[in-house]
DNA sequence: ACCTGAACACCGTTCAAGT
DNA sequence: ACCTGAACACCGTTCAAGT
């Protein structure tokens, strides 16, 4: 039976949460689908437009936001962004790149720039302050998930406790302080105080 | 005479000038050279390391900061940092990747943590600062120059103004409201006005 | 419509050997 | 110390031809 863009796209992933982006290749994939490589170009233009379809299926995964005020909604944006693209192995690589190209996440800077649009900014304010979150959560969680394939690969000298050290570097604590210090910038553009829900800061540990 | 690290780099940072990173192989580079692929890893272990020195050539040209109030000279530090991305064909994503590989970029991250101290944040809320900083820098920078060199590539359907509209989209103008929209995060986290200098909006061209 | 065969034009890296 | 020669183990992509 012929292959189809979904299989290839739910192989791709696979090889990309057990090798990672390193080892998905073209040539790699069509092995796995027990295919020649110039068969994939029958269903894609390029590699990059498969990375794109990548991108796309994992974002895709990422959870709806829930919460009615504007305020805990970005924060829960934030948040289920974030665990979308560590859900995979070099997951938050591959969309900041895909989005890099615009060729993705057109969808979470929607969701951003609306739930913002709520807390009362203008449009262009709004967008404005969507690419500052959606550029922190990419590049956060880019660094975020090389160090923990770092850390997972060891080698490390002196015994364990570099090992904590390293991984409690990045946690979510540390990411919502960041998005806390964007969203209080929001805050003090508009001139609002935060909804009661909203804690200004989180010691939640992941 | 025999090669330096500095020549290689120079040639480096020549390719990549003029063809781009995707252009800038080794073997490109040993021809570039008159050398033999092989040559270059006496001078550099791989690639990679290589990519780290061409980062790190790229910052050292980064202008000083001068202002003395913290949050002029934050502005200050990120649009030269931007500036110094800007410099060269796809600078900003060599240094964003170098940055991700933790091999660089140590030098403005501690100068944008050392002047939000030198606002009143303690080391932990001003480390937190300077990560959304620079993540916004480098995530806006890397989009920005990407955009402009799709845009000069040309392929404009329909006449003029959508290259107009196109690289409207990226400016000092919006890069600066997404600096201050942080810098207001970060007064807000501790409480203070900004200093007379400091423009909260700014509408400068670039 | 979907895929194979075969080729084109490349890569990064290693390592014995040369000077 | 610094580089060559030669190889290893790969890449992405194209395109005529097959079914």
């Amino acid at each position: 039976m012929a292959l189809s863009r979904y299989d290839v796209l739910r192989e791709a992933i696979a090889i990309l949460d057990d090798r990672g982006l390193g080892d998905l290749t073209m040539r790699r994939l069509a092995t796995r689908l027990d295919v020649r490589p110039s068969a994939l170009y029958w269903h894609f233009a390029s590699k990059q437009e498969l990375l794109a379809g990548v991108a796309d299926r994992l974002l895709a995964r990422m959870a709806p936001a829930t919460a009615t005020a504007w305020d805990v909604r970005t924060r829960e944006l934030c948040t289920h962004l974030r665990d979308a693209l560590l859900a995979y192995r070099d997951g938050a690589e591959v969309v900041a790149t895909s989005y890099a190209f615009a060729l993705g996440a057109q969808a979470p800077y929607r969701a951003l720039a609306d739930a913002l649009i709520d807390g009362g900014l203008t449009r262009q304010d709004a967008e404005a302050g969507a690419s500052v979150l959606l550029h922190f959560v990419f590049g956060y969680t880019v660094n975020e998930q090389q160090h923990l394939q770092a850390a997972s690969l060891g080698a490390i000298p002196g015994g364990e406790p570099d090992a904590v050290e390293g991984t409690e570097r990045y946690t979510s604590a540390a990411f919502l302080r960041g998005v806390d210090l964007i969203l209080d910038g929001v805050r003090s553009q508009h001139g609002t105080a935060p909804t009661d829900d909203a804690p200004r800061t989180s010691d939640e540990a992941r």
